[in-house]
DNA sequence: GAACCGGCGGGACAAATGTCCTTTTTATTT
DNA sequence: AAATAAAAAGGACATTTGTCCCGCCGGTTC
């Protein structure tokens, strides 16, 4: 559930420290709560998150939400949109003070072209994402929510990872009030 | 909801085309109703659908499935297999008869290793395939059974799509008699 | 044509989930 | 410590979805 990616993390690092006048790579930081990436804007910038933790998730016009994904160490983001030239498909916004490699759209494009290594660790990722999304969909779809959540508080509990109930709810694509209801009955 | 491919269709004809012993690629069939591909198996070959309908899902033991995408022309199975080598996440089986390219596990390494169009198009691919399966993830979790299914048969038609009922509950994640509910509601 | 399937649709009840609103808890201020 | 405000939890009812089972309909067999 919280997803990261030592592989990047260095490759980033490595670039970012070889870099002759830091312009291509620069760092930078977001307190909690900042959106990092708004859904439906232009991403400025292709982030690869150093350190803190950051969600990902779709917004529904009301106050309705759907938590894709959290995303730590390693982890890009605004990738997909610079591939498919879109504007951002969703939200990310920082839920701890952040702090990320901020690398302009025409050096990734560049390395897109020309780094094999780039594009072989953008697959991994890519392959790594398609895995969970649709594994995760098929099993929030086939499974009771008392189900999913034993199965979160679990995951949650392994990475000391801990959540608001209202994104544990948004993770679940349930209300808070089932998930209260939920969480009585496992105990 | 039926996703194709056409630059990859087009890619592999050529490749097919130029082989000098027809070797590395074949061209192989599948009647309607086989399993190409058996989730916890390991995958033979890469496939590339020619010509045909396939359906990709995944099984629970019990007699539930969760249809994640309906795969036509052009559209590739099991490349995140091999990019992560792993055996197969889900299942796909031929809905209609079924022509597919089939490349061999080691030269679609050598291509991963240095074709960088090759690498292009497969990062085109699993940008889409995860702005798909994300946005549809959200889409249902966020959005009545009836909003949902409506959309659906609107894609149906648009693409001249037919399904059965038990696969377009599958698709839904819903029971079959809670499929026929809500098709009387939608008139 | 009568008897017998087998598949599909729908009725009836049970279980799960959402909505709305009240109650309880927690934190904050004075 | 008492008072108040803000947030979280839970009760009650409405709606949705699942489960189980019955009956209708088309086809097949004798």
């Amino acid at each position: 559930m919280l997803r990261t990616n030592n592989t990047f993390l260095s490759y980033f690092e490595q670039l970012y420290n070889s870099q002759q006048r830091k312009e291509e790579i620069l760092i930078k930081e977001f307190s909690a709560g900042q959106l990092i990436l708004q859904q439906g804007q232009n991403a400025p910038k292709v982030y690869s998150i150093k350190e803190g933790i950051t969600k990902c998730f779709f917004d529904e016009g009301d106050d309705k939400g759907f938590i894709v994904e959290f995303l730590g160490k390693g982890e890009v983001i605004g990738d997909i949109e610079v591939i498919k030239n879109m504007p951002c498909l969703c939200n990310i916004q920082a839920l701890t003070p952040v702090q990320v490699y901020a690398i302009s759209v025409p050096f990734t494009r560049s390395l897109l072209e020309k780094d094999l290594l780039f594009n072989k660790l953008m697959l991994d990722s890519f392959a790594e994402r398609i895995i969970n999304t649709s594994t995760r969909a098929s099993f929030q779809q086939l499974h009771t929510v008392e189900h999913t959540l034993a199965k979160l508080l679990e995951l949650q509990k392994a990475q000391g990872l801990d959540i608001s109930k209202e994104d544990m709810a948004a993770y679940l694509g349930i209300t808070i009030r089932s998930l209260n209801r939920t969480l009585k009955k496992l105990l």
